[in-house]
DNA sequence: TCCTATCCTGACCGTATGGTCAAGAAGAGA
DNA sequence: TCTCTTCTTGACCATACGGTCAGGATAGGA
């Protein structure tokens, strides 16, 4: 039984449409690329004329742009559980678990992400070259405090993040990849667990973390 | 003082267009991706007229193809080395070396691929159902009896492909992220150096090889 | 109830793109 | 030299794209 339609407040309208169009758009521009993603398919997703796209967002950049600042933020939230942490045990497990989550529950930003880097950043270079540059001079500075504390090896820790990131986003920027090898399934909750546990328990060991 | 200029051959004509044309592709498909890409500016590149690249490739996603094959060509050379290896620590460090070479050497390629991949390998899902699969069965087989001889931890062999994978390429496809957060610098000799020494030190210790 | 601000959208426009073609230039073989 | 095949390219075409706009619909406030 249908609830009665209470008509939306100009607020709510506002509010709803954006978010439906932001979340097609995410999912087309990661499938396409930007150059092959076309406002007419992201009205077709979002379930709205083309027109009333350009109403809440003036040019593809404008939406794309969007898209890709909404996923930074996610990225930048999984970063508190490194300065929260003791120790690389606790601080780099919890992000490798985290990063791995992301990928799996949110692989349509990452994709976008991957794909604007790899065109050389032509919409948030601003942001490498601000916001990321701190973020990674603030992580360093954590693990070479932890090495200085004898609580891993002394690795260079620009790389160790690299290498983070690298093997997480993996998992939603192939993921294609690996469900083709995976018999074209998706993998499942023990596959996962494993991908995890494989990940955390190479990193940890191989920077000489007592487990 | 120039060579007096013979004329070239018909067959010589055809591959050195050939070659000049799929390089001059392989460079705008990894900058702006296969949408982004126009036949316009691959031409221009190649330093030909656009109909002549319709001679020679009939349409953009014929070029398109031919450039991902020769791709995966270079990718499956690499392997070799993983075969003729007697144990964990040559096989995996030569291949880890490798793969970062042709990260720095052939950085476009490498784009190329994770595009193709992340759009769901519209042009080469064949190939990942095959060539990739059996390779990656292969491989898996190498990395078992090395655990059943005892030389490495017990490692689940999936993972740790995808992982040498992801390292690797990461230097690649997210070149441009990694020279911005070097000042905008490429990375010198010896910071490649220094990559390739953290990744394969990291790796082998975290797979239990003893170096 | 009436006015205003916001929201909605079909129809339209200029441009850029992938691809075609016809006519000519150039090498190959007899 | 003559003929056949391959190569070259400016001009052209149909289509699809991002973006515009005018006019109607709808919520909010007085």
């Amino acid at each position: 039984m249908p609830q009665t339609a209470r008509p939306l407040s100009k607020k709510e309208i506002r509010q709803e449409n954006e978010r439906v169009i932001l979340e097609a758009a995410e999912k087309v521009f990661a499938e396409a690329g930007f150059g092959g993603a076309t406002m007419q398919l992201i009205a077709d997703v979002a379930g709205l004329p083309k027109a009333n796209l350009h109403y809440y967002f003036p040019t593809k950049e404008a939406l794309y742009r969007q898209v890709v600042q909404n996923i930074f933020q996610v990225w930048l939230q999984a970063a508190d559980i490194f300065d929260d942490a003791s120790g690389p045990e606790e601080g780099i497990g919890a992000y490798i678990d985290a990063k791995m989550e992301i990928s799996r529950r949110h692989p349509a930003g990452s994709k976008v992400w991957a794909s604007e880097v790899m065109h050389r950043a032509p919409v948030i270079q601003d942001y490498l070259e601000t916001t990321l540059v701190e973020w990674t001079e603030g992580r360093m500075a954590v693990i070479r405090r932890w090495i200085d504390e004898g609580q891993m090896d002394d690795i260079n820790p620009r790389h160790l993040l690299y290498m983070l990131w690298a093997t997480t986003q993996h998992y939603a920027d192939f993921g294609h990849q690996i469900e083709t090898l995976n018999d074209g399934a998706p993998l499942s909750d023990a596959q996962w667990k494993s991908a995890k546990t494989s990940v955390k328990s190479i990193i940890l060991k191989g920077i000489g973390v007592k487990v």
